[in-house]
DNA sequence: CTTGCGACCTGTTGGC
DNA sequence: TGCCAACAGGTCGCAA
C-alpha cells in the first residue's frame, strides 16, 4: 500500500485540487467496504463540500462542510484520482463522487482491502486515531527523541523491524520505508529493540523523517501499482537504498543486498552494514 | 503478553 | 503455451 509518504503525497494534491468543491452526487459501484453502508453514505455526504484534506498515519481523511469526514485506508492498492468529467469507471472502481465542476473524484482498489469510513470531524481524536494506537507523527512535532526511545524499550524483546511497522512507537511506516530507514541508520532488521545502542536509537531516529521526507520530495514509491492524485507514478523508487533491491550492491559497501522473510514480509538489507 | 499464520482480494511473475 | 504456486506497499483476528 501507500505508506506515510505516499498518502501524503496524495493528500497534498488532493487538497489543492479538489477543495472547496461540492459533492453533487455519489455512485457507489462496490459497497462493501464502506461505513455505514452505501445508501446512508451517500446520504450523508451528497450536497456537502470538501473543505481539506487530512493524514493521520495512513489514513487520508476528507473533511467535509458538514461535520463529517471521510476516513480512507487505502491498504495495498486503494487509490483516489480526479478524472475529467468524461472518464469513465472500470471494474475496480468502486466510488465514484461527482464534482460540482464537472469532475470526477474516482475511489479504486483492486484488491478491495481500502475502506472509506464515515466519521465526526470532532470525533476524530477519541474513535479513530486513540481506537487505532496510533503512535507520533514522524513528521510532527510530536515526533520526540524521548518519547519514541521510551516506546522503543518498553518493548526491548520485539524485533526493530516488526516493531516500526507496528504503528504505536511510530505512526506510517511500512515495508519499504522500515527497511530504508533501517540501512540508513545500520540497524539490522532482526536486532532486538533492547540491544540497540544510544548511537542506533539516535540514528534511526534522525534516519526516519530523512527517508520519508526525501519520499515525499519524490511524490512517493511506485514500485507496484501506486499512482499518485493525478494518476502519475512516483519516482522514489529510483532512490531506494535496498527495498527490491535483492542481489544488487549496497550503495555505501558493494556487498550484495539480502533479502529475507521477518514476520511474514520480506525485509531487505545489507549483510555488512547491517550486522 | 508474544509470535505466527490464515483471511481478506486481485493481478502479476517466475518456474516447470 | 499452459498451469500453478508464490508474492505484492496492510491490517485483523485467532491460536498457541
Amino acid at each position: 500500500m501507500p505508506e506515510l509518504p505516499e498518502v501524503e503525497t496524495i493528500r497534498r494534491q488532493m487538497q489543492t485540487a479538489v477543495t472547496g468543491k461540492k459533492i453533487v452526487r455519489v455512485e457507489v459501484r462496490f459497497g462493501k467496504r464502506l461505513r455505514p453502508g452505501k445508501k446512508e453514505f451517500a446520504k450523508i455526504i451528497t450536497g456537502s463540500e470538501l473543505m481539506s484534506v487530512g493524514r493521520r498515519a495512513k489514513l487520508l481523511l476528507l473533511n467535509l462542510s458538514n461535520g463529517w469526514t471521510i476516513v480512507t485506508h487505502l491498504k495495498m492498492t486503494g487509490k483516489y484520482l480526479i478524472k475529467n468529467n468524461s472518464a469513465k469507471p472500470d471494474k475496480h472502481t468502486h466510488v465514484v463522487f461527482h464534482l460540482g465542476d464537472g469532475r470526477q473524484l474516482f475511489f479504486h482498489d483492486i484488491r478491495k482491502f481500502g475502506y472509506l469510513r464515515l466519521s465526526r470531524t470532532s470525533d476524530l481524536e477519541e474513535k479513530v486515531f486513540a481506537r487505532e494506537g496510533y503512535g507520533p507523527e514522524p513528521l510532527g512535532p510530536s515526533f520526540s527523541y524521548k518519547i519514541f526511545t521510551a516506546c522503543l524499550k518498553k518493548r526491548g524483546k520485539k524485533k526493530i523491524k516488526p516493531l516500526l511497522m507496528e504503528q504505536t512507537c511510530i505512526a506510517g511506516i511500512g515495508n519499504i520505508y522500515a527497511d530504508e530507514a533501517l540501512w540508513q541508520a545500520k540497524i539490522n532488521p532482526k536486532q532486538l529493540v533492547g540491544t540497540l545502542s544510544a548511537a542506533n536509537l539516535k540514528s534511526l531516529y534522525r534516519s526516519i523523517p530523512a527517508v520519508l521526507k526525501l519520499a515525499i520530495k519524490h511524490r512517493g514509491t511506485s514500485a507496484d501499482n501506486y499512482l499518485d492524485f493525478h494518476g502519475e507514478a512516483g519516482e522514489n523508487q529510483a532512490f531506494l537504498k535496498v527495498y527490491g533491491r535483492d542481489g544488487e550492491p549496497c550503495r555505501r559497501c558493494k556487498t550484495a543486498i539480502v533479502k529475507i522473510k521477518l514476520g511474514s514480509r520480506s525485509a531487505h538489507f545489507c549483510p555488512k552494514c547491517q550486522k
